[in-house]
DNA sequence: CTGAAAGCGCTTACAG
DNA sequence: CTGAAAGCGCTTACAG
């Protein structure tokens, strides 16, 4: 690869690299007509400052890591809604995906970028402390957490689980079923709120109506076709950990003959795309993703500018009332139809 | 923010900084007993070696880059298929979000990725006349171009347009329409390929009967409610530029009363998820995303190790037979039903 | 307004 | 087996 360096603008130029320096960097005082000799010669060369050798006196990279092991789905929407907050204030994204949580401290340590926004389920402890030493200001997505020059931006997931045991019982339900999702900041704190709001509403959800999931359809259908399977009686409703494990209920409970939502009410959590689609629509917490990473990357920018320490910031969820629920039905416990 | 170099570790461990790059490297010899004395306290120290540091010297920064506007839905599921490959073959793919395809540009000239991968359209023939002379290896994805050291990995669009028209000739139609996408590679690729096989069979495809589309499903689906408002006949056999493009047509065609598909016969392109889950559930062409990424990803590697000069890659679809498409009614024209 | 020089953190011949 | 020295491409006091 050929590569341009400022010597060779330099000396086509007739000047000392340390003006084509202050030429190009537009501080210092240059002469007009050195100037844009020097600015036309450059542009002419293709020649753009390394970022190698820039950054190695500046220790400015003017880049904000996005540290995650995927980009598909969910985070794609995420960094999109980032990179606007960073290009608006001058930084770049750069989305660097990273099989293990070493890697991302290793990446991290190597000193590439300004600061890190970090969503990666193989960062534990170890890499924390680690991070915290070095001073990096870095937002965490998945965890709360906050010291030194890290912070939290979080969906307030705890409350949306209230919200949706409200939601339900407002439309008169009094048995539910909850779907748990993975073990996750979100699945643990959603399932938190939903019990806790229930228990404060004097219901109690007995352990066999807390079926298995993993935020995914297929594991959520057959938790749920085992249930059905094994006769218990079906309550009216329900409050998926997210909305793909919710269609996975659907999917059985329609396949078993009950109605949603005239048997069974269905609430799920996300707002993807699909649910409004689906048949019926889905009934969800619209947990505002997009707003969340704008939030992260201004969070992250905050810290790099030293605006304030570190601190949990969290986003709360809105109800997008579809077709999946309905007021509980008269009986006390749904029974398929036929 | 606190940075640990070649240095800190140099002192603690009582030797040069030479020793420390040599025993860190593994490459030279270094005594069994110094090199475990200096791994230990670069670990415990947090030592890494500064990305533009190393990179000054090596002239290569072990990173392939994927510069694109957005990486929300297809440019997603693209980048992890590459991730997947470049982590396989000892590289790292970082997603650049860029603006324009001066950013672009920029971003290639600081010499910050030793291979690029470009799926931007602000990337204009000036931007690929100054890659091809830096030689960086690059690859591109939205357009047919290969040169000294830059490839394309392409869909065979061409292709994917004349199986559509193959198949629903094949399902006896002979009035067809067509939705058209934007012009990028792939929209105008379909259409021509749909026409020309078309055409090699003696079918003409009239003017009024291609109608607008910008690749989503509002443009698809106005542009379609113009054409039944028109009074004009419809024909029996839709081959939309893409999925999205589809569902809008769908959506039209079904709230005027026609059934689909046995009024009309849709067919899509891409197949995106939510097709499956749609009613009618979507016939389209299968794209393949995934394997184009992991391609453009062995391409690029294939090309920074110089195994062989720029090339075009072209990828096949395949027909994914859902509930959208059926034979050709009697009739020569679909009517709406009551 | 311009330039010589130091130095950022590393690697790599080269000498010992 | 170990280290002094040069140099990668830049920026930044500093001198003139």
């Amino acid at each position: 690869m050929r590569r341009t360096t400022i010597k060779d603008v330099a000396k086509a130029a007739g000047v000392s690299i340390t003006t084509v320096s202050h030429a190009l960097s537009g501080g210092s005082d240059v002469k007009q007509e050195t100037r844009e000799r020097i600015e036309k010669l450059a542009a002419q060369m293709n020649y753009m400052p390394s970022f190698s050798g820039r950054n190695l006196k500046n220790a400015r990279t003017g880049v904000i890591g996005l540290y995650s092991r995927y980009i598909r789905g969910f985070y794609g929407v995420l960094a999109d809604a980032m990179c606007d907050a960073c290009q608006q204030a001058g930084f770049e994204l750069d989305v660097i995906l990273a099989e293990s949580g070493d890697m991302v401290m290793s990446s991290i340590l190597s000193k590439r970028v300004d600061g890190a926004i970090i969503l990666h389920s193989g960062f534990g402890d170890r890499h924390t402390e680690v991070l915290r030493e070095t001073e990096l200001p870095a937002v965490f997505l998945d965890r709360e957490f906050s010291a030194g020059r890290i912070s939290s931006v979080l969906f307030d997931s705890y409350k949306t689980g209230c919200q949706a045991a409200d939601y339900l019982c407002g439309l008169g339900h009094r048995e539910f079923m909850f779907i748990k999702g993975q073990d996750t900041y979100d699945g643990v704190e959603r399932r938190r709120g939903f019990y806790q709001r229930l228990r404060e509403r004097g219901i109690d959800l007995p352990s066999e109506r807390e079926l298995e999931g993993a935020f995914d359809r297929t594991t959520a259908q057959r938790s749920m076709e085992r249930f059905i399977a094994s006769g218990a009686p079906m309550p009216t409703g329900i409050f998926a950990a997210n909305d793909d494990s919710a269609i996975g209920c659907i999917l059985a409970l329609t396949a078993a003959g009950y109605r949603v939502p005239e048997d069974v009410s269905i609430l799920g959590c996300d707002n993807i795309e699909l649910g409004q689609w689906y048949t019926p629509s889905l009934t969800t917490m619209k947990t505002g993703i997009s707003t969340m990473g704008r939030l992260a990357a201004q969070e992250t920018i905050a810290l790099i500018n030293g605006e304030h320490p570190g601190r949990i910031t969290k986003t709360e969820s809105t109800i997008v009332e579809r077709g999946s629920c309905a007021g509980a039905p008269l009986s006390e416990a749904a029974a398929p139809v036929g």
